[in-house]
This record gives structure tokens, C-alpha cells and sequence, in this order.
DNA sequence: GTCTATACGACGATAGAC
DNA sequence: GTCTATCGTCGTATAGAC
């Protein structure tokens, strides 16, 4: 991204993002990353401080727009669902990388904001109504349950399955939540 | 648990049960387990033969029940969700643990087979109508997803909520996946 | 058979020479 | 700005003492 960069440091932030993303963080030795940037391992610690810090900088650089909030509100509910269904593999193992690392240390509370801008802050933006903030953070949580199932867990039958059948039957209770007065479907 | 098993070998199990759920896998190191068993490090691996054995084995042991299915067809949704929500640390941190280890070998599979044995299997045997399949997996992604808010990503809000108010307003989804037919309320 | 001592290679990280 | 040397810790294997 950043021109500026030394060459040597842009190499090392190529080489981690592609490795964290493939591979995650536990799987993913500095002596890796260095090796894929053709360059000497202390050179990677004394650009960026620690493992972690490079780790972070690159999954929150990378995580562009997990789950798009467009459309038409009443339909709301089955663009989330299609979004997360379509979504490729580079969205989804970044997220899924800090996930798997949010036991260590910083990385939980990264989480934690990333899930907060990418998630409950747009929707609160679209929602109206009572109780607006719980509901917004449970459709996140539904979206999340998408992702736990889909990713983390790798549920097969899931993933071979009809997307358009999955959107009719999960699409409804986002929508449930989103615009709990009208009748929806 | 198993009576026949040697002091020693008991006492790692003890341990690394205690430190696995408390710690997660990345941040016990074997060394701590046979500190904490007052035992020489070398016979964890001896006992064990792998530190990720050992973790499967004591974290696959101590999760039961992490959500219970019984009560009338009509308010499970309710009462899913609120045996999430009361749930108390040991077992949700054991299921944390699993879920962010799950890039390590077995540990993904391994939590494949208890989400499958834990979660949808139960949920089939309740569900009638057509799509059985998909919309148990799909009430096990809501379920799912309500663990990653609370537990992984810790969203202090929802934590915060009346959980009273959270089952009014989650469960109905739910609901609507396991008896798609009836009116619900 | 149960356990200890010791060692190996890889890890993240640091200090200091060019 | 880059590399060399090194530290302490990790998971793991093995030889052999009780």
C-alpha cells in the first residue's frame, strides 16, 4: 500500500499478509515470513516490534468489508445473507485468523472493534425502532453464527447446500430482527 | 474420571484439564501442566504423546452438554437460548478453547465432530417437516453464533442485556427454524 | 513399569557489529 | 538499514535410574 515503505518492509508485509491469511497465526513462523520475503528473520522483529503487532497490522489492513449493509431495509435481512454466502476466501480467512487467535493478547480486543465497526455499528445505522442496540447486536451475532458454521466449523452440508434455500430459511430471521414491526417475507 | 489410571497420570490430566480451559491451548505450555502436576515435563509427552493429544482428549472429555434440547417442541427455541445464556465458564471455555485451536491438526475436526454430535445431531431428532436437514444446521449456526458474540468476541452490551429481553427477542428465530409451520409465540 | 535427566531443533526476540 | 550471534522457551525424543 504504502509507497514510502523500504523495500524490505513492504516485502515482509506482503509476505505475512499472505501467510497469516493461508495459513493463520499459530502455523505462520516469523523465519516463514522472512524466508517468503528473501530476507534475514531479525529484519522482520525490527520492523515491526513483534508477531502480533505485524499480525494485527496486516489482518485490520486486509479486512475489507466482510458483510456489505446495502439495499432496501426490508430486504436487509436476505442481502446480509447472500453476502456472507458469496463472500470469497480471502475476506473470510482474514476474519477467521483472528478469531483463532483472540486469546493472544491484543488480538481479542482487535476483534472485538473490528466485530464492532464492521458489524453492529453499520446496523445500528440502519435499524429504528425499540430496543435498536440488542437488536442489531443479535443480528450480528446470527451473522456471526453464519460465519462460525460456514468457516470455523466447516459444515458441509451447509456448503453444498442450495444458497437459495439458505437464504429463504435464515434470511427471514435477520429480518425478524431488523424490521420486527412489519410482517416481513 | 478413570480410576485405573496411574497417580501421575491422573494428576497431568487433572492439570491440563484446569489449564486448558483457563488458558486456552496456545498459552499453556507442557511445562506449566507438569508444574502444576509436580511432575517431571518429559512424562506429560510419555503419558500423552502429544501436547495436542492431550488437549483433545481432556477438552472432548469435559464437554458435556454444551446446550440441552429437552422440554416441549414448541418453546425449545426459548429454551436453547436460555441455557446459552445462563451457561457457566467451564463449558463455554472448554468449546472456546476447541474453537481456537481449531487450525491445529485434529483440533479442527475434532470440532467438527462434537458440533456435529453436540448440536445438530440432538436437533435432528426433534425436527419434523421438510428441510430437516438444513434448518438444524441452521438453528445450530444461531446457536453458534450466539456463543462467538458472547464468549469469543465478548460484546459487553449484549452481556450486559436483560437476558430476558434477549430470549424475547432471539429465540423466536430459532423458533421459527424448528417449527416452521406453527405461528409461534 | 514409573519416572528423571538431558538433549535436540525450532521458536520469538534482543544486542550489537557492519 | 541490514546481518550475525545469541538468549530463553517451546514441544518432543531417548537413555537409563529407581
Amino acid at each position: 500500500m504504502a509507497v514510502s515503505r523500504g523495500a524490505s518492509k513492504q516485502a515482509v508485509w506482503d509476505a505475512a499478509s499472505a501467510l497469516f491469511a493461508e495459513q493463520g497465526y499459530a502455523n505462520t513462523s516469523v523465519r516463514d515470513i522472512a524466508a517468503r520475503a528473501s530476507v534475514d528473520p531479525a529484519l522482520v522483529i525490527r520492523h515491526y516490534g513483534t508477531k502480533e503487532r505485524l499480525f494485527l497490522e496486516t489482518m485490520l489492513a486486509a479486512d475489507g468489508e466482510v458483510v456489505r449493509f446495502d439495499g432496501p431495509i426490508e430486504a436487509l435481512g436476505e442481502s446480509i445473507v447472500r453476502f456472507v454466502l458469496d463472500t470469497h476466501s480471502s475476506v473470510s480467512s482474514t476474519y477467521l485468523a483472528l478469531i483463532r487467535a483472540s486469546d493472544s493478547g491484543g488480538v481479542g480486543s482487535a476483534l472485538r472493534a473490528t466485530h464492532e465497526a464492521e458489524f453492529v455499528a453499520p446496523l445500528l445505522e440502519h435499524l429504528q425502532g425499540p430496543q435498536r442496540e440488542e437488536r442489531a447486536r443479535l443480528v450480528a451475532a446470527m451473522v456471526g453464527g453464519l460465519m462460525y458454521s460456514l468457516w470455523i466449523v466447516g459444515d458441509q452440508e451447509l456448503l453444498r447446500a442450495d444458497p437459495e434455500r439458505l437464504v429463504a430459511l435464515y434470511a427471514p430471521a435477520l429480518q425478524g430482527l431488523i424490521t420486527p414491526h412489519s410482517a416481513g417475507g
